[in-house]
DNA sequence: TTATTTTCAGATAAAATAGTCTTAAATATG
DNA sequence: CATATTTAAGACTATTTTATCTGAAAATAA
């Protein structure tokens, strides 16, 4: 069972930690990112790349460059994250994938499912950064 | 979003398709099956290999061979597939792949997600085949 | 027995996902 | 301007998942 990708969860993780860092909007460099959460430098950049391109982090090049949250960590939803990398479709798809299962005549499974899925989908619609980074630190959580 | 593998959601349509015929202990084709779902006939026989070794089905060879639930559809649960195919710890882990996350300390995403995936597997377990295959034809739903 | 039908088993191939590497472009500083 | 630093971009490789192919083994029937 695989809710999201590993390229979405580490965006995730890398994103929660410049928000932990919560500097006031000074860039922090990909590397430091990658070594503090054990990622590879490289598959992180082009992660970050693409967060960059949904305009949820600002990115800088040079020396002083790096990438900062694009708006408060409280104005950004994890779905947006999970949207930008594992695609807007990743919420619908009956899940026995039966092609007669839809809209029109969902089966029962189906039915349930998506119950629980808009669940889950709205719990991340409902989470910021903010909120689950609060959480994290006071759950005493690491990120790696 | 993958809740279940690809092989997985074969495997249960084949089994479902197997409880549709609701034949008494004699063996349908695997060619047929694979015919009437539009899967590869190969692959199929190495997804319905596995659940015959699972003692989820029965398996002959030869002519007037093929496979058949190895007990009534009633008593085969959907879970008993998922582990079969996708393993038994499919639903086990945290949603973040967070390494601090866990039993010992639970980040909330993960409690919260726990609950939810408990409730899926639930599901899982407290549907047969015979339940499905009821709710299947009962909402006009079709294998294919 | 011999031919036929079917699953079994394992090698191989294709596609999707994950990860690496190299070079270019932008920025800062001396 | 020259150089160092950092992200951007894209080619390349590796791994996993999904799918195909081939031949053997088992069962049946003529």
């Amino acid at each position: 069972m695989k809710l999201l990708s590993k390229t979405c969860m580490y965006g995730i993780r890398a994103v929660l930690y410049l928000t932990s860092l919560e500097q006031e909007k000074s860039y922090v460099h990909i590397r430091q990112i990658s070594e503090h959460l054990h990622l590879s430098f490289h598959f992180l950049t082009k992660i970050l790349q693409n967060l960059a391109a949904h305009n949820i982090i600002d990115s800088y090049r040079g020396p002083n460059g790096g990438v900062s949250l694009a708006r408060p960590a409280r104005k950004i939803k994890v779905i947006e994250l999970i949207n930008a990398i594992d695609g807007k479709d990743s919420f619908r798809g009956c899940i026995l994938a039966l092609p007669g299962c839809g809209e029109g005549t969902p089966c029962p499974l189906h039915a349930y499912w998506g119950e629980t899925r808009d669940r889950i989908k709205s719990a991340f619609e409902n989470t910021t950064l903010a909120k689950l980074e609060k959480q994290i630190t006071e759950g005493g959580l690491r990120l790696i």
